[in-house]
RNA sequence: GGGGCUAUCGCCAAGCGGUAAGGCACAGCACUUUGACUGCUGCACUCGCUGGUUCGAAUCCAGCUAGCCCUG
């Protein structure tokens, strides 16, 4: 059998391609080209396909002994992650690309690559388990053991074919001991850090990124209060997010949130705390993994972002395969344009995109 | 023209003779394959100005300056 390892340059991938090759897979690597580092050789960090990752991964490639190549797929992630990332944004929503990568660019994209040379499987670092439902002949997408490196979420967008030619080897390990693998064979990478921020902007400035790549400038705006006062200057509407309370340079005498933004009024609203919490959303673009479609009102877990513990809910199916959530107790700062995803215990039932928030009636 | 009140970090604000609380904002770090949230750390050798009283004042006194209010 073949595998295709999807190569970051980072360890878990590593360890993933040196596992499958125990595991007697012939490998080969590959490395995606997503994006030119316009400064190259700075930003060495925190993020995926750097120069610096190609290096590393052709070096444990080499040392496994395993044919390497990189691919571009530079015009493919422009047009599917980050323009869709970029009017997201504009659309006053608040992107998780991350999610879209792995949908267009690695199961998509990398793994018609994969079987377009022969490959059977396609091979990720990333910290999940694909099972095999014997009853009902589903592949299922289930949480990795190691619950607090888990990546099911970013994952729900798999299909059952994808599922079909997916490998997860660190799905049962966790990170230490993924790292000591990496470490008793000698990758460079062993120790690395993690890989974090948004990989294309790898300063974190991503209204800067915005603003170089479409070259518009987000006009400044009226902060206003929830009773529509104005009170105090935004710097760009696409800079903050629901929930956001760092960077707003409101001195209130207690801590302030992004309430709600208008993009076509520019404003950004800001209030209390307790204003962030809603008990409803409706998602669209779903995708369903545990079965083919929702038909009738399940009781189930939510996450509504990457880092949030699952929250029990009723999810009813709505026209157009949308779905409405509904918290049994209220959430803080459910984003439009963030990932929800459901979970019956450790199997991802499906998921979709925020669309719409609040309003229980 | 009289009378009163207030002046402490970017904002708010403790302090009331014994050697500058706190909150917000801000910055850094941690956390993190999204944006956020969160946690930790830092942040006025100085209290509108000038003198005076005192062993010692942001705290008492005087004058000055500024702002606010009331009254003409």
């Amino acid at each position: 059998m073949k595998a295709l390892i999807a190569m970051s340059g980072g360890v878990d991938s590593s360890t993933a391609a040196y596992l499958m090759q125990q595991d007697g897979y012939e490998c080969e690597g590959v490395t995606m080209r997503l994006y030119h580092n316009e400064d190259v050789g700075v930003c060495t960090y925190h993020t995926c396909c750097s120069e610096k990752d190609i290096d590393d991964a052709a070096d444990v490639a080499y040392k496994l002994d395993i044919p390497y190549e990189v691919v571009d797929y530079v015009a493919d992630f422009e047009e599917k992650v980050i323009d869709k990332f970029v009017k997201t944004y504009e659309a006053g929503g608040t992107p998780n690309p991350c999610i879209d990568c792995n949908k267009y660019m690695k199961f998509d994209k990398l793994l018609e690559e994969a079987l377009k040379r022969g490959d059977d499987y396609i091979v990720t670092g990333h910290y999940a388990r694909v099972e095999k439902d014997e009853k009902t002949g589903r592949f299922l997408l289930k949480k990795a053991a190691d619950l607090t490196k888990d990546q099911s979420y970013v994952l729900y967008n798999l299909t059952q074919d994808e599922l079909s030619h997916i490998k997860f080897p660190l799905g049962e390990m966790t990170k230490n001991e993924a790292r000591d693998i990496a470490e008793s064979k000698g990758f460079v990478n062993a120790r690395k850090h993690d890989s974090e921020d948004i990989c294309f902007v790898p300063d974190g400035d991503y209204v800067k990124f915005m603003e170089q790549y479409t070259g518009k400038k987000y006009p400044e705006g009226n902060f206003i209060d929830p009773e529509g006062n104005v009170i105090g200057k935004h710097r760009g509407a696409v800079r903050y997010t629901i929930g956001q309370r760092k960077g707003l340079g409101i001195a209130a005498g207690h801590p302030i949130y992004v309430c709600a933004k208008d993009m076509k009024a520019n404003t950004v609203t800001v209030g209390e705390h307790e204003r962030l919490f809603t008990r409803r959303f409706v998602a669209d673009t779903m995708n369903w993994i545990a079965f083919d479609g929702l038909k009738e009102s399940i009781h189930c877990k939510c996450k509504a972002r990457y880092r949030q513990i699952e929250q029990p809910c009723v999810v009813n199916p709505l026209d157009n395969g949308k779905i409405e959530v509904i918290f049994d107790e209220p959430q803080r700062a459910v984003t439009v344009g963030q990932a929800a995803v459901l979970y019956d215990g450790d199997v991802v039932i499906g998921g979709g995109t925020i669309a719409e928030v609040g309003d229980l009636s």
